[in-house]
DNA sequence: CAGGCTCCATACCCGCTGGTATGGTCGGCT
DNA sequence: AGCCGACCATACCAGCGGGTATGGAGCCTG
């Protein structure tokens, strides 16, 4: 809070700078491998081959290492649905597309689970992380907003509604699959499809 | 693990008896508020108005009385939704009645919301309480197979496909809920119920 | 009454972890 | 050269909290 105040000033460093990424990729592949409060910041540190006192210099606590983690994580997944969209212009099947690997990333991607749930567990009690988890929710749902609305010209209000009701059953699909092994076979993945598909595409 | 072994005997205790209950009370009230690795060991015993060392007379570790907070609120949830179905005989109004409830209680209730995120998260890494979840979170299923079956005459397969997608959407809406605030509204309620029915009663 | 059991309180331990104090190295600037 | 600031390592602290050792008070039994 009182020392470190550059850092974000000239940048100059030639070799170096890009050790804060590296911590937050550090401190993400560990939160989400054994959970945010197994991780001391000794093993950060150490899986960022450096010590417990440079990371320090880069963050002022566990909590802005967490925040750091989470941007890492608002930028893989932005990333990755953007990079999964690409050379597909028919609306449907970006929509079709799109549901498809959500709903693989909720069966198949363990640490992506892990992560999810160790945060919203922490921002229960953190205002700051809340706010920043809804910012980043919200661009998802402007995303599907957008993908649904171009895939079937609906109204607006009733596109929100029918994002909002497949987000929640895919959030919670990624719950409910770290503990129900009958929803993670492969037959019940095309039904989960299909069954997100009627709710965003079919009539009234 | 090696100390106390009667415990589980006769249990003739006249006066007492009843210390395990009330300590796992305490533990879920205190835990369904301030989160499981915030509560130490102390305000439960202080909360129940005992100290540690009675505490561990009846239970082992603090492990011990997360599993017993969980038996906790199974009991209460099943008690709720019992005592919320008895005189409605009409299976569709059973279902609609269900769902009501369902959604308030996810929109609402946010020690349940507390409760039941911490759980996720230790049950990540967990074994044994990712095993009693999933046995309630059966009981759970099966209720639901239940209502969905009177109410529609639907193969076995599909309604259980159903009823899948709806405890998804409801587990996702409970996790939105807490950092979403437009979804608590309660003309969101209807439309999230009316969308909830669909999915349960409407032809192919 | 002696012994044993249940149940609870007091007092203490100690490892783990977030956080700090401090000092050293290197590269740039004047 | 000589200072300064960025960057990182070493060593250390301190408190919290899970867990334990121990010692009762009450009751039941022989």
């Amino acid at each position: 809070m009182n020392r470190k105040r550059a850092r974000s000033s000239v940048k100059t460093a030639p070799a170096a700078g890009e050790m804060p990424d590296r911590l937050a990729a550090s401190a993400f592949a560990l939160f989400s491998e054994r959970g945010i409060n197994a991780v001391s910041l000794d093993d950060i540190a150490a899986h960022a081959h450096v010590t417990k006192g440079s990371l320090y210099w880069h963050y002022d606590s566990k909590d802005a290492l967490v925040k750091a983690a989470c941007a890492h994580y608002y930028r893989a997944y932005n990333r990755r649905i953007n990079d999964e969209l690409t050379d597909i212009t028919d609306p449907i099947k970006r929509l079709e597309r799109t549901l498809d690997t959500a709903v693989s990333t909720c069966l198949e991607d363990r640490k992506n689970r892990i992560f999810t749930t160790e945060i919203f567990s922490l921002a229960v009690h953190d205002e700051e992380l809340r706010r920043s988890w809804r910012q980043f929710s919200d661009s998802v749902r402007e995303f599907y907003i957008g993908l649904v609305k171009a895939a079937t010209r609906l109204a607006t209000r009733e596109v929100e509604r029918r994002v909002d009701f497949l987000l929640s059953a895919m959030e919670g699909l990624k719950l409910r699959a770290q503990y129900e092994p009958h929803l993670c076979v492969s037959s019940s993945h095309k039904v989960i499809v299909s069954q997100l598909r009627r709710v965003a595409l079919f009539a009234e």
